[in-house]
DNA sequence: AATATATATATCAATAAGATATATATATAC
DNA sequence: GTATATATATATCTTATTGATATATATATT
C-alpha cells in the first residue's frame, strides 16, 4: 500500500499533524503497520504539492508550530479510487499475505548456536512482552484521539483488534506449551 | 537482524548459491523473513570480501553459472558472536517484537471507503491465499534441499512451522467467524 | 541539578525493495 | 508449430524506507 493512500486514510477520520500520524501508528495498529517520520513528511508535503490535503499552521505555546493536514475533496476522490483500484495487489503482498520480518522467530531457528540459558531468557522477554502487546490491545480505558476512538468503537476496529488478540494468545499458548521441545 | 547475519545463517547448514538462499525465504520461511535479490548479492559480495564466506564458481551446463558460497571458520565465529551480542535487540524490533505490515488489514480498516461486495471478494481471496500457506506448512512431502530438510525434521523447524500453522489457523477461524460483523 | 521523556518538524545517510537487464531451457497455451 | 510463460541464475539501478540525528522547549523523574 503507498505511504500516500494510508496517509490520506487517516485523515479520513479527521485533521491530524504528521506527528499525530506517527503516535496514531505506534499504538495498538502498530501490529499491522508502521511508518517513520522518515517516510511521513516527506509524503505530507507530496500530497500538499498535489492538492490532495491541505494544510494549516496552528500555533502552539511553548511548543513547535502543528501543521495540521486536512483531506481534500480531491483527496477523497484519489484515495476511494486508488483503494479500489490497487486492492487486489494488496492480498498477497508477501508472505501469508503480509510482509513479515520476525528477527525473534530467526533467532529460534538459529537458536543451535546460542547457549541454552540465552534461549531460555530471549524466550521469557518475548513472552512479556508479547503480554504488555496484548494488555494495550484490550485496554479499553480512555482514548483522547478520534482516530483512537474510531479504532476502539467501529466495526472494523472491533474487528482488527479482536483478531490481533486471537493471533497474539495463540503465539504466547503456542510457545509456553511447545518451548520445551527446543531445549532438547 | 543484519542480512549478513541471515545469509550466514542459512550457509550453516550446507554451500548455497544467492539464488537458493532466495529461493528457501520464499518457502515457508517466507512467513517469518523475506529478502530481495538486489539485498541477497551484495551482501554475499561483502561478507567474501571480508571473508566470512568462500566461493567456488560451479559451471552448469545450458545454465548460468552458479556461485555456491560457504561460511568459512571466521565467518561461523563472526555469526555466532552477533548472534549472541545482538539477540537481545531482535526482540522487540517493532511491533510484536516483529516487523509487520498487512496492506489487507489496512485494507479491512478502510473497508468502508469500498463497495460491500469488493471487501467481501477480496475476504474471500484472502482466506483462499491463506488456507494455501497452511498447506504448504502442513505439506510432509519429499524436499530436495538440506535446509529444506532441516526445517522439516530439527526442533526449530517443527516448532517455528507447528506457531505458523497455529497463527494461520487462528486469523482464518476469526475471519471466517467474525466477517458479518464487518458487513453492518 | 541532571537526566529522561514528551511534543513537534525536518533532513540525511544507510539500507532494502522492486524493477529491469541478460541469457538460456523447458513447459504450456493457443 | 509458434508464442508465451516459467524456471534457473546473477547483477545492477532507481526508488522507497528506516533509523539516526538536529533543533527547540516543557515537564517529569531521579
Amino acid at each position: 500500500m503507498q505511504t500516500e493512500c494510508i496517509c490520506l486514510g487517516l485523515l479520513t477520520n479527521g485533521p491530524k499533524s504528521g506527528y499525530e500520524i506517527k503516535q496514531f501508528l505506534s499504538g495498538p495498529l502498530n501490529q499491522i503497520m508502521s511508518l517513520s517520520f522518515g517516510t511521513i513528511y516527506p509524503t505530507l508535503n507530496r500530497l500538499l504539492k498535489d492538492e490532495l490535503v491541505s494544510c494549516r499552521q496552528k500555533a502552539q505555546e511553548k511548543k513547535p508550530d502543528k501543521k495540521i493536514y486536512s483531506i481534500t475533496k480531491k483527496g477523497q476522490n484519489w484515495f476511494k479510487k486508488s483503494l479500489l483500484e490497487n486492492s487486489g495487489e494488496w492480498l498477497r503482498s508477501g508472505n501469508y499475505g503480509d510482509q513479515v520480518k520476525s528477527e525473534f522467530l530467526m533467532l529460534i531457528l538459529f537458536s543451535e548456536f546460542l547457549p541454552k540459558e540465552t534461549t531460555d531468557l530471549l524466550i521469557n522477554e518475548r513472552l512479556l512482552f508479547a503480554k504488555q502487546v496484548l494488555a494495550l490491545l484490550k485496554y479499553n480505558g480512555p482514548v483522547s484521539t478520534p482516530t483512537g476512538a474510531k479504532l476502539r468503537s467501529s466495526a472494523q476496529g472491533i474487528f482488527l483488534r479482536g483478531l490481533m488478540v486471537n493471533i497474539i494468545t495463540t503465539s504466547i499458548e503456542y510457545i509456553e506449551n511447545n518451548r520445551n521441545k527446543l531445549r532438547k
